[in-house]
DNA sequence: ATCTTCTATGAAGATATTATCATATATTCA
DNA sequence: TGAATATATGATAATATCTTCATAGAAGAT
């Protein structure tokens, strides 16, 4: 079960609420919140290692990216859940993130790489 | 209405989280709350005017004491509930919450102050 | 095998936060 | 009024956090 402290010491950075508020929406890739958040690479790393490090999100591999995603777990920590229905992402935000969710980097670097194997 | 990144900044610090926990069971004055989280006057004073700035908390004046509570309004907020339900305080604090209770610090010296005068 | 893309990390510098100390202020008390 | 008690505050020092830069590593593409 995750402490309230790190809840806290997780969030309490406007970014890094943010971006985990996005990730709450749905698993993204590094490259894919880089361009959601607008965040050079390396400062984005370290956030999420920090979110990571709070037991805040999760990261796994899948193919050359690291997806990162909120478990089942912290959804239902209650904190989170309050500052979940509590705290709205803009509207900006949003429209990126529908975005990146449209033009599915991830997803279409596979299938064209499929498609390509195949011709 | 109070922001939830106010929130979040002004809890999370464990000592400030753990002062924040003791004036949601109830108003203390400083001196109280010094005795309460053993901590040093002036770093107390300086935790106290943050949670203030974060709009966490209220002082006012009474007597020769300056007395700290949580509003109606911040109480009811759905993160500051979150935390509340889900955090504990240690049994040992509680101890002492319980022991400035009852020796009743503030109305014990007024009572005093008000007998003596009347003898 | 080499190149490219994606991500992580260490170090250094820039900032922000926290603690400590000395002192100031305000209220009550004698 | 002067002493005592309660609290606040400013300055400085000690820490912690965040950003940036350079670079490294890992996977996939060619």
């Amino acid at each position: 079960m995750i402490d309230t402290i790190n809840v806290l010491n997780g969030l309490a950075n406007e970014h890094r609420l943010r971006l985990f508020l996005v990730l709450l929406e749905r698993d993204f890739c590094v490259c894919e919140l880089q361009e959601i958040l607008d965040m050079e690479q390396s400062r984005l790393s370290h956030q999420l290692r920090l979110l990571k490090f709070y037991g805040l999100v999760e990261a796994k591999q899948e193919g050359r990216w690291i997806v990162y995603s909120v478990s089942e777990e912290v959804r239902k920590n209650p904190v989170i859940e309050a500052i979940r229905s509590s705290t709205e992402l803009s509207p900006s935000m949003k429209g990126k993130i529908t975005q990146v969710r449209i033009r599915g980097i991830r997803e279409n670097q596979e299938a064209n790489s499929r498609r390509e194997k195949h011709e």
